[in-house]
RNA sequence: UGGGGCGUCGUCAAGCGGUAAGACACAGGAUUUUGGUUCCUGCAUUCGGAGGUUCGAAUCCUCCCGCCCCAGCCA
């Protein structure tokens, strides 16, 4: 297993906090946050940031808070908060008894607001939206000053409390921070605080009708919570100014300092809230853990293991550039993990039946399998090995090129675990041509072992005893788009991959899956990683989610997906 | 266009004035009862470009070029 992910990583946002330390900042300590909205699920970009503020915290044995950024009513639910706390436990990591919601502080961000407003720095607007935002000016003109923008602090007091009380309605007035109308910096252009918005919050329901926004509530929250270093993504960095400005004014010591890092991107794949949003609720995918979503509960349920998705994390390092990660090596992540843990077994997804004709009609012999060729601490398994098999359609080809390793006319092949069969004939539907059945012989001789002349056969390949074989679901999930950046275009919908989901009905499962753990992880050989299914199971016919195929050279020669 | 940020291999990413780490990907080869794993080998004479400073520059300076973010009462 890649050793990386133990190694102590460096990044810019470690020389800082090194810096800080020497410094001797906040006495020393250090504490971060994990700060999602619960507007939906968390995703494998949510991920990152988990893995860089709790790990942050770990490294430098300081703390790391869990805080719902809950300060807009739209969208949020309660639902979304426990899939974030399931999540971040299952990514394994522990916020202990620091679980904190943005809107349990809403009556100390009032009585901050009241502060300013006292000093002079704030005041109530009534423009209009569209007043508003004609006023904010361009990126080449500055603003002009609201008529409203020097009211007395008696009336900013009065009229505040009035918004609170509801005397308003939504938009009539809302709440400034009195900075700078022809500063460079939009933001900056004296920037709503505080709006009116009528709509249910999940968790304080109506007893707010104003809502602070997220400039004012994040930087206040993060001093609340003692927080010292604040990170979040690049497209805020245009924000620290006014972060810095709200906390200059109302935080005496301690402040909590912002940090600005990459967002992930992966290739063909989406993870703009916005995006995901829409392909749950017009059911181009089937929820949030659908297994072809990027979210962290569509990996676990799709059998990605929480390691991979840490040690991935890892891999792709902190750093200020826009990126665009290979899915490919989210996938190698996943594989280096499952190859390590998963047990071997052996299946058929696409059955053609094999008749060994010189084995015994009833006999039946267990063989001893490895649970895994280079763990023999892993174990051992009885596969039933009989007359009449399954082995893949595509491990036969009656007219085989040469580099094909496999089944066909005149070759012999070396059944996984088992003997070497031989080739014999062919049966063919009259109809349509297609191969139904072919017949072997077996050389009795090669049980487990090589042949005693030394013969070279084409390869080896895996099968099922048909008498034995448990019927099985699978299904085959492919990346969700068709293009490398879909995230970069305004609508990736057209770039949806109609072959996303394959689900095979006719499958065949060793024995020893009849009653498979749900969310347990194998290694089909020759086939790839799969899952027992977390969500959808069926009594005697579990079903199985493909993690990830295993690395296939044949398919490159080939030239097959 | 004003402001903010970023440009090192196909993709990420170290590097912080002393002569380009590592990972993924890719290409060869060895071992293999998984076309898996493992193991070797190869893969940036050059760091967006051009000048300059220096014995010495990816690292410092100047100019230029390219990409990203900001004009929500979203976060």
């Amino acid at each position: 297993m890649s050793d990386l992910a133990t190694s102590a990583p460096t990044d810019f946002i470690r020389d800082i906090i090194d810096e800080d330390l020497r410094m001797n900042k906040h006495e020393g300590r250090v504490a971060t946050r994990f700060p999602p909205e619960p507007n939906g699920y968390i995703h494998i970009g949510h991920a990152k940031s988990v893995c860089l503020n709790f790990g942050l915290a770990k490294q430098y044995k300081g703390t790391c808070n869990l805080r719902l950024d809950d300060t807009d009513p739209a969208g949020e639910s309660m639902e979304y908060v426990e899939s974030i706390i399931r999540d971040v436990h299952w990514l394994g990591f522990d916020w202990e008894d620091r679980l904190f919601y943005a809107s349990d502080y809403f009556e100390k961000l009032y009585q901050f607001a009241i502060e300013l407003i006292k000093k002079g720095e704030a005041y109530v607007c009534s423009l209009s939206p569209d007043e508003i935002r004609e006023h904010r000016g361009s990126f080449t003109e500055p603003g002009k000053e609201s008529p409203y923008r020097n009211r007395s602090v008696e009336e900013n007091l009065k009229l505040f409390e009035r918004m609170r009380a509801g005397e308003f309605a939504d938009g009539e007035h809302v709440l400034r921070a009195k900075i700078d109308m022809a500063a460079p910096n939009i933001v900056m252009r004296d920037p709503i605080i505080y709006r009116i918005k009528r709509e249910p919050h999940y968790r304080t329901g109506d007893r707010w009708i104003i809502y602070p926004m997220y400039d004012f509530a994040h930087c206040l929250s993060d001093a609340l919570e003692r927080i010292t270093h604040s990170i979040c993504t690049l497209e805020f960095e245009n924000n620290r100014p006014l972060y810095d400005w709200i906390v200059e004014r109302l935080i005496p010591a301690n402040r909590p300092k912002q940090i600005e890092f990459a967002r992930l991107s992966v290739s063909y794949t989406v993870l703009s809230k916005r995006r995901l949003i829409e392909l749950v609720q017009k059911n181009y995918v089937n929820g949030w853990d659908d297994p072809r979503m990027p979210t962290v509960s569509a990996m676990r349920r799709r059998g990605y293991t929480p390691e991979a998705i840490r040690n991935f994390c890892a891999e792709i390092g902190v750093a200020k550039n826009d990126n665009l990660i290979d899915v490919a090596l989210l996938e190698h992540c996943v594989r280096d993990d499952l190859n390590e843990r998963s047990p071997r077994a052996m299946s058929v997804l696409r059955p053609l039946r094999v008749v060994i004709d010189n084995y015994p009609e009833n006999q039946v012999e267990d063989f001893d399998s490895a649970n895994h060729p280079q763990k023999p601490e892993m174990g051992t398994r009885k596969v039933p090995f009989s007359r009449v098999l399954y082995i893949e359609r595509d491990d036969f080809m009656e007219d085989p090129p040469k580099k094909y390793n496999r089944l066909g006319p005149g070759r012999e092949v070396r059944l996984r675990n088992a003997y070497i069969i031989k080739y014999e004939s062919m049966l063919k539907d009259e109809k349509t041509g297609e191969v139904k059945e072919i017949h072997c012989t077996y050389d009795p001789a090669t049980r487990n072992a090589p042949p005693a002349d030394g013969r070279k056969v084409q390869g080896v390949i895996h099968w099922i005893s048909a008498a034995h074989a448990v019927p099985a679901e699978v299904r085959l999930y492919d990346r969700l788009f068709t293009i490398e950046d879909p995230g970069s275009v305004e609508d990736c919908l057209q770039y949806l991959n109609p072959n996303s989901l394959e689900i095979l009905t006719t499958c065949y499962v060793e024995q020893n899956l009849k009653n498979v753990k749900p969310g347990s992880q194998y290694q089909f050989e020759r086939l790839g990683y799969f899952c027992a299914d977390e969500k959808d199971t069926r009594e005697g016919k579990p079903v199985f989610n493909r993690i990830v195929a295993l690395r296939d050279t044949w398919t490159k020669i080939a030239g097959k997906g």
